[in-house]
DNA sequence: CGACTTTGACCAGCGC
DNA sequence: GCGCTGGTCAAAGTCG
C-alpha cells in the first residue's frame, strides 16, 4: 500500500475519533487500529461544493441550513430527487430491515427528509435518514420494493431509501420508543462505515467526529441489539440542544448509525471549545501522527480562514464516507457526470492539493477507477466562485489532519 | 482544574 | 395502571 494511503488511514482513524470521544481516551491504539470496513465497496462521488465544508460528509451544520435548495446547483437538486424521499405525516420510515435490493456497499448514507428538508442545501444530512416521529414499520419486502422503487417527491406516505447495510436502525422500532421523547422534532439518521471495533476502549466504539464537538452523556444497550446506543449531545455550544446517538447496526457492525436530533442554536463552531475532551489522547496520537506524516502539508491550516481552530477532525476524510453513498445512489451515469463537472470545489492549499493529488492518484492505482476519481476530482477542481467561509476546507486541514491544538498552535503562529 | 467518559438511577412515552 | 424501553441526569472517575 503507498504511502500515501497510509497517512490517509492514519490520520482518517485519528480523525474519526476525535470529536466523539467516547472510546478513545484511554486507548493510544485506538485511533492506529481504526480502519474501514475491509469489504466495503467505496464510491466517491463528486462533491457539491457548496457541501464542501461538511465535515462529516458536506456538511455544514447537520440540523440548521437556512439556504433553500433551490439555490442549490442543479445537479444537486437532481441528486436530492434521486436520494430523498419525501416524508409527510404519514410517512413509512421503517429504519428496520429496509433492504435497498440493488448495489451492495458498506458504505452508504440514505434520506429521507420531510418538506422542510426538501428546502434545505444539500448537505450530509441530505443524505441521511431523516426518520418520521410517525414513521411505522414497514415488512421487509415492502420496503425493498420502496427502496427500489424511484423516489416519488411530495408524497406524504413515500417510503425511504436505506442502504442494504443500514437496515437495522432502532428509531423505527415498532414501538418506535427511540422517538417518544422527542415526537415533533425530527431525527436525521446517516449510516456510515464503523471503524473495526477491534482495538477500541470498552464499548468498542469509535464514533466518526463531524465539525461539532460531541459529549457523551449516556449510553445504553439496545434492546435487540449486540451494541450500545451512545447519546451525545453538542459541546461546541453551551446550551446547545443537539444530540446524537451513535450506535453500530445491529446487522452489519460495519456500519454506524447515528441519529441526530434537534438542532444546534450556534453557528459551526469557530473554536472547538470542546477541546478540551475532545482530543484527549486523539490530540496527541493524531499529533504524532502529523508530525510523523504530514509535516510537508502542516501549513495548510494556516489558510485565510485559519483564524478559526481547526476541528481535529478530517471533513474530507469523512465526506469520503457518506459521498459514498451518494455515488452510490447515482446509479444513472449521467448523474454522475453532472457531479463530475458540475461541482469543483476549491482546495486553498495548492500545496494541499498537490498531495491530496498525488494522494488519490496512490489511491486509485490501489482501489481502482471509480471512486477515487471523482473524488479527486472533487477536491482536486477549483471554483474560483467559491466562497471560501462556506468551504469548511478552509477550516480543516485536510491533507493533514492536523489536531486542533496543532492548529491553534499554528493560526496563532501566522497571526 | 476543567472537560471528558462511564454508569446506575430516574423519568417519561407507549403498548397492553 | 403497569411494565417495558429509551432518553437523560448526575456522581464518580479519568485524563492531560
Amino acid at each position: 500500500m503507498c504511502s500515501h494511503l497510509l497517512k490517509m488511514m492514519e490520520n482518517y482513524q485519528g480523525d474519526l475519533a476525535d470529536v466523539v470521544r467516547a472510546t478513545t481516551t484511554g486507548g493510544s491504539a485506538a485511533a492506529a487500529d481504526w480502519q474501514l470496513p475491509r469489504n466495503s465497496t467505496i464510491n466517491y462521488p463528486s462533491i457539491p461544493a457548496e457541501d464542501f465544508g461538511d465535515p462529516f460528509t458536506y456538511i455544514r451544520d447537520p440540523l440548521i441550513i437556512p439556504n433553500t435548495i433551490d439555490s442549490a446547483p442543479l445537479s444537486s437538486q437532481l441528486f436530492y430527487d434521486s436520494s430523498i424521499i419525501t416524508n409527510g405525516g404519514a410517512g413509512a420510515a421503517n429504519t428496520s430491515g429496509i433492504n435497498g435490493g440493488g448495489g451492495v456497499t458498506n458504505l452508504a448514507h440514505k434520506v429521507v427528509v420531510d418538506h422542510d428538508e426538501m428546502k434545505r442545501p444539500p448537505n450530509i444530512f441530505s443524505r441521511m435518514l431523516q426518520i418520521s416521529p410517525n414513521a411505522k414499520q414497514l415488512p421487509h419486502s415492502q420496503a425493498t420494493a420502496v427502496a427500489a422503487a424511484p423516489p416519488q417527491r411530495g408524497l406524504s406516505a413515500s417510503p425511504m431509501l436505506v442502504s442494504n447495510n443500514c437496515t437495522d436502525l432502532q428509531i423505527s422500532s415498532p414501538r418506535n420508543t427511540g422517538i417518544k421523547r422527542r415526537k415533533s422534532q425530527a431525527k436525521k439518521v446517516v449510516c456510515i462505515p464503523a471503524p473495526a471495533p477491534a482495538n477500541s476502549r470498552s464499548t468498542g466504539e469509535i464514533v466518526p467526529s463531524d465539525l461539532w464537538a460531541w459529549r457523551k452523556y449516556g449510553q445504553k444497550p439496545i434492546k435487540g441489539s449486540p451494541y450500545p446506543r451512545g447519546y451525545y449531545r453538542c459541546s461546541s455550544s453551551k446550551g446547545c440542544s443537539a444530540r446524537k446517538q451513535v450506535e453500530r447496526s445491529r446487522t452489519d457492525p460495519n456500519m454506524l448509525v447515528i441519529t441526530y436530533t434537534s438542532e444546534h442554536n450556534h453557528p459551526w463552531p469557530t473554536q472547538r471549545n470542546a477541546l478540551a475532551g475532545s482530543t484527549r489522547s486523539q490530540i496527541a496520537k493524531n499529533n504524532n501522527n502529523n508530525n510523523n506524516n504530514n509535516n510537508g502539508a502542516k501549513n495548510s491550516s494556516s489558510s485565510p480562514n485559519s483564524q478559526t481552530e481547526k476541528p481535529t477532525n478530517d471533513p474530507k476524510h469523512e465526506q469520503k464516507e457518506t459521498s459514498s453513498t451518494v455515488k452510490e445512489e447515482a446509479d444513472d451515469q449521467d448523474l454522475e457526470l453532472e457531479f463530475d463537472q458540475i461541482y469543483k470545489p476549491t482546495l486553498p492549499d495548492s500545496s494541499s492539493n498537490q498531495e491530496q493529488d498525488n494522494f488519490f492518484a496512490d489511491l486509485g492505482e490501489i482501489i481502482g477507477d471509480d471512486p477515487l476519481d471523482l473524488f479527486q476530482q472533487g477536491f482536486s477542481s477549483h471554483d474560483d466562485n467559491h466562497n471560501d467561509l462556506d468551504d469548511p476546507f478552509n477550516f480543516y486541514d485536510w491533507a493533514t489532519a492536523a489536531t486542533t491544538t496543532a492548529v491553534a498552535d499554528e493560526s496563532n503562529r501566522h497571526s
